[in-house]
DNA sequence: TATGAATGAGCTTTCATTCAT
DNA sequence: CATGAATGAAAGCTCATTCAT
């Protein structure tokens, strides 16, 4: 059988701050739960990680991937405009609502400024292929003209806010707000 | 009689609660530096607020009662439903850009879980009449049928999300978003 | 009665910390041990010390104070030189004898690298005039031509070492020795 | 038969705690970092030695043997008094200047009363006999009437205390300072 | 009102040592 | 002989809070 096997404890250390600064903050979550809970010793965590500050960033560097290989699922590069962002903005609701632990820790570690981002978010290609099919039409990509950042707010921002709204959206409204948006920030 | 010029000792306290979340995260905001920033002694400042949490629950209700003022400023009821909104939005996005810290603030407290919010944020009489024109039709308001969330996601969260945005926007730009979404939003 | 009651509480840690350097060497001198024995909590220390290596180098420099006092007692610059050798060499030894744990933590200090003394033993200038008067002869002093450092070692660190013995020299002996080493080392 | 070359792993221990020591002190010298320095894993090192008290000591045994061998090189008992003497003396010196690092290991060994020398140095037959020669007059010795000690200090203290000194002091000086001390000691 | 020394539980981290492999 | 993950007590230090003055 395979070897993957191993990891485990490393793993078992980040699922448990996960759900620790979930559920208390980063401000309530001490080592010594974080043992407790992840089945560690005190002494072991060390072993893995240098500190607690590279276990946040440990931890925000494996959902970062995670999101990376889900928004991308079933995108082809063959997808027209409208399809492809329809989609797009399908696979993030989704992943927003199946993963909502993870979601809670990306928003906690962004806004605490707890610890700087090393050199910004781990570069990805595939997602810079599809960045960059998404820019203004004047650069080559199927938007509207403003600015970059007001177009990602309008679409993956709002996608974000609407994801963590406690009751889950019906599929129609969901298409409907998608729709709308769409023909808003296209070229 | 003396004028409101004694207080000033506790808004110090605040303020530097404010500045100290702000810069550093709920996480790394000890009473010893609240204390040396606010002028204040370690002791008085139990004598104004009965712990750390109170600071924070005193800053989050100031905060609010600010944006409120802020927010109708210049909200007359005669205006037409288009023209509110517009101006509405204007004013979040001019409170936002003037008061960068507080904003921070908030998203800390909202994201942290730090405290709960009690009894829910302070009632408003100006607000609440302002809010129940802005409803679906069905429901006697101006506004189309999508859950009430998801249309506030997309004004006034969506507002939050671009004044974060580093730069200013061009009022041209604003303007047009502004119209853009009032077109989708409204009945 | 005079104010300097006050400071008993530092000055209670720093005699903790050197009976405890003395007894059980830096590397088990744990602070709790220092809170227990000084009677102070764990956490007043650090209202005093900014940390174990700031009480070290406290203790360091309020011995050197005690020591500088001690030596030049009863030295007037009116002493012929052989007398004011023999006095000088004789405060030494009896500020060692009468001081041994300060001693015992001074070699210790020195030889463990504990901390980098900062800038250099404080300067005193009334030792600097004694210094000064005891130079070679070709530099305006009393002294022979070896280089100074071997000077020094053959009168102050010889003081020291013989001082360390455990039996208490006969005054004789020590009368001797003083005069002996003299003979040597003068122009 | 396969010489001595298999024990280098215990030496390669030892050698990595005297670097430790030297350069970090007593206090700061953890086992994890003499498993990396000496290239063995944290477990064997216990293969060779019962514990970290038990390096030191062998440390402190190696440094001796060495020390021994070095001081007797070339001393035969026919030798005068003072030439013997000399001699001794300069090959103290030559010894400390060439082993620095074995000299402070020793000096903080001495001072900080990290382990208590189990059962006093090991004995030796050579530096017995040569002692024995040493001593004073009335004791069938050749030198002065002063406390053993006194005159240990005078000679094998002082070398030691040169050798310390950064500079290499100058032959000529070196040969001065032993054949004025010898003519204080001597009978 | 105001001070700041004092408390002590609790925090993150270290480290000598063990043991399954 | 050799490895290095694992242990857990203890280290140095922090911090919300109290209280004598």
């Amino acid at each position: 059988m395979a070897a993957k096997t191993k990891p485990s404890k490393r793993d078992a250390i980040l699922d448990a701050m996960l759900d620790l600064v979930v559920e208390r903050g980063f401000h309530d979550a001490p080592m010594s739960l974080l043992a407790q809970r992840s089945q560690a010793s005190a002494g072991v965590i060390y072993h893995y990680f240098a500190g607690k500050d590279e276990i946040i960033q440990a931890l925000y560097e494996r959902i970062w991937a995670l999101k990376i290989e889900s928004f991308l699922e079933g995108l082809s590069p063959d997808l027209a405009p409208a399809e492809a962002f329809v989609q797009f903005w399908l696979n993030m609701y989704t992943f927003y609502r199946t993963h909502p632990k993870e979601m809670r820790f990306y928003e906690q570690y962004e806004n605490a400024g707890f610890v700087c981002k090393p050199s910004g978010p781990p570069h990805d290609e595939r997602t810079a292929a599809f960045a960059q099919r998404f820019t203004s039409k004047s650069k080559g990509g199927v938007l509207n003209e403003w600015p970059n950042d007001v177009v990602q707010e309008m679409t993956l921002g709002l996608i974000a806010r609407l994801a963590r709204l406690p009751r889950k959206l019906a599929p129609a409204v969901l298409r409907d707000v998608a729709e709308k948006t769409w023909n808003i920030v296209k070229a």
